[in-house]
DNA sequence: GATCTATCGTTGCAATTGCAACGATGTCAA
DNA sequence: TTGACATCGTTGCAATTGCAACGATAGATC
């Protein structure tokens, strides 16, 4: 026998967590804007900044590069996403959103907003040191490899 | 424009947190045991109750009802379960640890609480409300449908 | 410049996955 | 009892995935 206690354990509870969260919220962009979770990252990242790459995103958005590059082949096809060689480093694909790719961030922003609203309420007073928590877990080294 | 700010997105930093932190701890058993995330988290789930069924670790591991039915096949043939039908009730399949189960169980807890032990020492004075938050979250109704 | 090594993004391929059946079982009302 | 309907676990199948190449490019050393 051991003293293993999966109510704590905390990969578990936070695939759980997360699988779920995940879940409820890509119910509200996948069938109305026919996106994958893998797309809606990208889309999301790409927001936040004007020149992204490849390996960017596969790094702190922690998905498999492979799944990168097909998700941003996809969005390109659909026109939200261009992507060009970076001038400075060749080896790198420039990824950047076009008009029709703003539009939709715009248009999904206010129902990412409401979302995060309704989670921070659910946290209540735990809000701010559970945020805190995650971004010490998210920022210390850990023992994470990097590629 | 918007004013979406995707590092404090809840779905988005739990995913890749999750991701990360279930990455890591899955090189401690992966090549050794020869299991994967979710064979591992059936048998940590097993670890905690006596008799479960498939549908059980499926509602409250968040993980494809096939998902589990493949992966508790493997752990069957593997010699770490066993399936029986439930007594009560025909249509469940009932899981439970065999001894190789429980010995193999045996020997991945104190890995498993070592990486807790980190994960809490990253975490310091936010440990707490950490884990109270993610109870908030993952046991408040929110809008989970539950298949 | 030539050579050696590292990095980037893509792609082939096998393995895994999600989803929608399906058969078996259970429930409940007529 | 029968019939209609719900639930459970499995499985077929198409789609997605992860991993290991690979070509192209960059950087470093000579």
């Amino acid at each position: 026998m051991n003293d293993f206690d999966l109510g704590d354990f905390l990969p578990y509870q936070l695939a759980v967590l997360s699988e779920r969260v995940s879940r409820d919220f890509a119910q509200h962009y996948r069938s109305r804007f026919g996106i994958s979770r893998a797309e809606w990252r990208i889309i999301a990242h790409l927001s936040q900044a004007n020149e992204v790459s490849v390996r960017d995103i596969h790094l702190r958005a922690e998905l498999e590069k492979s799944k990168v590059s097909r998700a941003a082949a996809r969005l390109e096809a659909a026109g939200y996403v261009t992507k060009t060689a970076n001038a400075q480093d060749r080896r790198l694909v420039s990824l950047a959103l076009t008009d029709k790719g703003r539009a939709l961030m715009d248009e999904m922003a206010p129902i990412a907003d409401a979302f995060q609203q309704r989670a921070m309420a659910q946290l209540g007073d735990d809000a701010a040191a559970f945020l805190a928590g995650m971004r010490a877990l998210l920022h210390d080294p850990g023992e994470t490899r990097d590629d």
